[in-house]
DNA sequence: AGTTACATACATCCGTGTATGTATTTCCAG
DNA sequence: CTGGAAATACATACACGGATGTATGTAACT
């Protein structure tokens, strides 16, 4: 029952699909390729045609997913009229608000962010950290373009400013989807960075 | 060849101790009994006299170590000289300064946010959770004594500080963890601290 | 005809849980 | 205080399922 390219090119997508829902759902390592095969409709047998193992899999699947942090990057606007801070501030809102209401991108959020086995994952984990790190990178570059332009008011550096920025995204994305969503991402987050960028520019808010 | 029941609490303690330490290497699924019990020093008859399975072992630990989040609670002072704020900024900069120093609790803090496992595991994770809310709800009530005495300055309310206190502390702890201890958590994180509760203030930092 | 895209069947191992063995201890009667 | 029974603190051995990986079959596409 050989199927042609465009159907195959399906069911690998259905597998990667189906796997998404169960890794979020059941974590990586306690979700079986049985499980995953059996979510997808087809065997085992066609999950070791299109993925080598089980780590492959996973690498297959961040590749191929959008990951939130692409999104901040892909957000950051390089000519706001807000400047570099505004620019920041924008991207961070409305990165929070597609996450808030994008099924797809809070699973695969949530496997990053809840991945165990440093070990055995390596490769996995090696993907997600360079990852990360590349989009830090950005992120400071950015920081530093609006200290230069003179958007970020003592005793804030564009270091510290930074680093409060990445935690705070962190840290409000974490609890979200650790604990059930159980706040409205969107608005609470929104308010915070708003506030928290009022902090940076040192003046009054809006 | 049984032992005393003084040599017996030892190896209880040594599974415990070998546990945390592979735990926090290849992660909660991928970790053995029977590693577990090598690394003890002991058989896997050892770990099952002792407890009664992995998921009675985890709960163990969570139970007997230092939780980082209980840590928080014990050192905020109910009357600080400068007030709830400066007690909370006090109690952040000093369990910081204790988990930059503490292998231990480092491990016990990777585990519990790296928790993989949601079905399996549920007891861990109901655990897990539940301790979570106490301490944010008592981190909650302290912004909101704050707030009363007045040293919260508009526009930050005792929510949103309490949000961005919650965020920033998480964001941290886990960006320092998951990815090697690359930055001086304690300096770093103090430092950030205390630019964040001197905007709760309102005013211009010390 | 040869290759593709799977399904099916099988071998194997790994981890768990449990049952059993056993040397000590602890406890208690005498 | 002492001898022995019972309980303790494990080690060892075993049974079992479950997941992986691989080998093979096979029908349709190219």
């Amino acid at each position: 029952m050989r199927r042609t390219k465009a159907e195959a090119e399906e069911t690998r997508r259905g597998i990667l699909s189906a796997a998404e829902r169960l890794f979020h759902a059941k974590g990586l390592a306690s979700t079986t390729l049985e499980e995953i095969a059996a979510e997808a409709g087809v065997t085992r047998g066609a999950v070791y045609w299109h993925f080598a193992n089980k780590a492959d899999l996973i690498l297959a699947l961040f590749e191929d997913a959008p990951l939130f942090h692409e999104d901040l990057l892909a957000l950051l606007s390089d000519d706001d009229p807000a400047g570099p801070l505004g620019a920041l501030e924008a991207m961070v809102i409305a990165a929070l608000a597609r996450l808030a209401t994008d099924e797809r991108r809070q699973r695969i959020y949530s496997m990053v962010a809840l991945c165990d086995h440093p070990e055995l994952m390596s490769r996995v984990m090696e993907h997600k950290t360079s990852m990360m790190d590349a989009v830090r990178l950005q992120l400071s570059v950015a920081f530093v373009k609006a200290a230069d332009r003179g958007q970020i008011a003592a005793p804030w550096t564009a270091t510290t400013a930074a680093d409060a920025f990445d935690w705070l995204l962190h840290g409000v994305i974490s609890d979200w989807l650790k604990f059930g969503r159980r706040f409205d991402l969107a608005h609470r987050g929104a308010e915070v960075f708003r506030l928290q960028f009022s902090c940076f520019r040192g003046g009054a808010p809006a």
